[in-house]
Order: C-alpha cells, then sequence, then structure tokens
DNA sequence: GCCTCCAGCTAATATTTATTAGCTACATTA
DNA sequence: TAATGTAGCTAATAAATATTAGCTGGAGGC
C-alpha cells in the first residue's frame, strides 16, 4: 500500500509540473525530486514517461465518469435532454454551473488538468478533443441543448448557450491570472442574474429574476 | 537582403512550430529543416534558440503598435476614453470586434503567435501578462473603458465588458477546432446583434439595433 | 529467525540536442 | 580581377536526459 501511495503521488507530482511547463519541458528527474526519490526509481511505478502521461489522462477520464453520477443534471442525447428538463429553472443552472467553475479551479488535480489541455491541445489530437469536451464546445453544446426547449431554432439555442457559457470561460483565464474565487463566483451570479432577465423575453417568465 | 530574408523565414517557421508544440518540445533541427537549411546555420542570424523566440516576442510587440495607430479606437486612459467616446455607435464596436477577431484568426503571425501565449502563458510571466493584455483581462478592461460612460458604476461596465467580450473569447477555441471563419463572424454579429438590444436597457436607445 | 519480494539506490548507456569550430563557395566591392 | 565578407555546410563537442542493469536493505509472511 506504500507502493500506491508513491504511485499516486508521481501521478499528482507529475501532472503539476506538465500543467505549468508542458509534457516535453518536464524531465522524469523533476519529477522525482517532486517526489523526493531518484529518476529510476520512478520506473518500478511507470514504464515511460509517457505512460505517466497516459495514466493521468485515464485517471481524469475516471474521475469524470463518476463525478458525472454525482451531479443530477445528467449526459444523454439531446433529444431527452429537451424532453426531461423542459423548464429546469435558472437557480439549478446557476448551482450546477457554479460548481463546474469551483471544479476545474479549485479542484486540484482537476485545476490541473484543465491547464495541462491547454499546453497540449494543439500537439495531440486526443487533448484537443478533450479540451474541446471538457472546456469549450462541450459545455456550450451541453447549455444548447438545455436552452432548445426555451428557444426557437437550434441556431438560436446555440447562440444563447454561447452568450450564456462565454463569459464563464472567459473568468477561468481571469481567475488563473488573479486567483480571486470570490470575484469570480461574484461575477458569475452577476452574470447569471442578468442572463435571467435576459431570458424572460425568449419565454413566459418562468426564470427567477436576480437583482438589476 | 537575402540574409534578412533568411532571418524572416526562420523567425516565422520557428513561430509556426512553437504555436503548437511549444518552445521547449521544438529543436533547432527542426526549425532549419522548416527554412531548407541545416541547424549550424541558424545561428548565422541568432545568438541562441532563445534569441529566436525573444525575437518572436519584440517582433510581435512592434508590429502590434504599430497596428495600434492604424484603428482610431485609440488607447489612452479611461478618463480619457470615457470623454472622447460618449457615445459610440455599437456598428463601430461590431466593426473594431470582428478586425480583432479576424485579426487573431487570420493574420498568420498573431494566430500562431496567439498560440504561442496560451502554451507559454504558465511557465512564463511575461507572457502571461501579453496573454491577458492581448487576449483576455486586456479586451476586457478596454470593453469596461467604453461600458464606463453608459453604465451607473464601474463594476456594472466591467460585468457588462464579460458579457459582451466572453462569447468572443469563447469563440477563439470554437474557432481552432472548426476553421470555420465564417460561422464565427456570423455567431459575433449575432451576439452584438442581441446585445445592442439588451444595451438599449441602459441608455436611451443609441445603440442601432439588430434582428430578434 | 529465515525467505522472498520489491522499492529505492548507484552506475552505466545510448540518444538527443544546443552550440562551436573551421571550411567553402559565392556575391559584393574596390 | 583581387579582396573580402558571409551564409551555408560538415564535423565535433558537451551537456542533458530517458531508460536499463544490477545491487541492497528492509518489510511481511512462513
Amino acid at each position: 500500500m506504500k507502493k500506491e501511495d508513491t504511485k499516486q503521488r508521481i501521478l499528482a507530482e507529475a501532472l503539476k509540473l506538465f500543467s505549468v511547463n508542458g509534457y516535453d519541458a518536464v524531465t522524469v528527474e523533476q519529477v522525482a525530486a517532486a517526489v523526493s526519490i531518484k529518476a529510476p526509481s520512478i520506473y518500478k511505478h511507470y514504464r515511460s514517461k509517457r505512460d505517466i502521461f497516459d495514466s493521468i489522462v485515464a485517471c481524469m477520464s475516471e474521475m469524470d465518469m463518476e463525478r458525472a453520477k454525482e451531479y443530477e443534471m445528467p449526459e444523454g442525447t439531446s433529444e431527452e435532454m429537451a424532453e426531461a428538463y423542459q423548464d429546469i429553472p435558472m437557480e439549478k443552472i446557476r448551482v450546477y454551473t457554479k460548481a463546474m467553475f469551483l471544479h476545474w479551479t479549485e479542484e486540484p488535480f482537476s485545476s490541473d488538468f484543465r491547464k495541462l489541455l491547454t499546453l497540449e491541445q494543439y500537439r495531440d489530437t486526443e487533448m484537443a478533443r478533450l479540451c474541446q469536451q471538457y472546456l469549450s464546445t462541450g459545455p456550450v453544446e451541453y447549455m444548447a441543448d438545455i436552452f432548445r426547449s426555451m428557444s426557437d431554432s437550434d441556431e438560436t439555442a446555440w447562440q444563447l448557450a454561447l452568450e450564456f457559457y462565454g463569459p464563464i470561460y472567459l473568468l477561468y483565464s481571469v481567475y488563473d491570472s488573479t486567483q480571486d474565487k470570490t470575484g469570480a463566483l461574484a461575477a458569475i451570479d452577476r452574470h447569471i442574474d442578468r442572463f435571467s432577465v435576459y431570458m424572460e423575453r425568449f419565454r413566459g417568465g418562468v426564470a427567477k429574476a436576480g437583482k438589476s
């Protein structure tokens, strides 16, 4: 069990280094040093440097599948979504959105993995795919599915999703440079307040309005 | 003059490679191969690999200063801005915004530089600064300056800027994965149409309204 | 208390890679 | 045309770095 412990520590420290410097700029020796062992000892746990990287990705995808179960806003086909969530109240979207944001900024593993994705997105098509899925077009499509039932066309739904998620997405970058968690969360709140008001135009005032 | 030509080609090809793989993962030999010369010949033009990188950054900052002059929406202190542009019509913002977007996606040098910035932002504080300045908080602050004269508080102005620029920022990522220039531009247009309508709430209907 | 296993170590290897040394051919200039 | 400078080349170097080989000490089961 001490073995598995070190193996996990290697994974975590490697991710920490990869997320700042990128895969190539990190040496096996640096990873080893972060775990307070010597470089060759790494190979008692992983077959190669690449194997560490792949394990990180595998670990993330596993963690994500488990996490998906915890949130009641489920995955599924667009049709099922539109059917099941004809009228999701804005407050539910708010809670979900803030949880996602905290997940990708405060959860150590996920936060580092997000940065790693951005650093490797142009080299590795698999990383590009995950980058979209987790952080850009994925969330947009997800929101579009929700807005589809409230709007007159797919294009409108997609556009609404863009308006909704764009500011959130931008706040990841703002957060990375300021580390101001509460400021970012407050901005998300104000954003959703405004968006709620704006959305009333599109349906019969179901959304709970915020201030202003 | 053949010399300066090769020097520029090295710069361009290096940037192209850096923007995909990141600085560390690119070898001098790769850069040389892209220019169809041998690696040691690089050193007739640049003192080191790092020197190429630094020259790219210097070149970008120089190009940017010249470019800033061409656009009449000027830089300056917030006070000057608010004074001079009490009522910028939305159409002017639209043109400027689309020009910026095309600049960072279609202009070969700028497009590659944008990717390079995202790849190096966590390692190099200077790159982090530029990344913010050019792509995230910079544009937000810029728009906030414009919206300040139309809103009741700085916080509101900043929030409006976030709502305005967030979707644009997200579209950079969407664009990177789809390469759909016209789709992205159409989305920007629809976004600004909506935003114009939305903004009418904040002032006496000065903004030109779009559809919907 | 002995045996086995294995995580960690040191030493070695093979490859990659940035950079330098020194040569050559061509182009420009006097 | 002779002289010169220089962009390119090949060959060499020195450092870094992923990975392997082989040893060791201690922990857990018998």
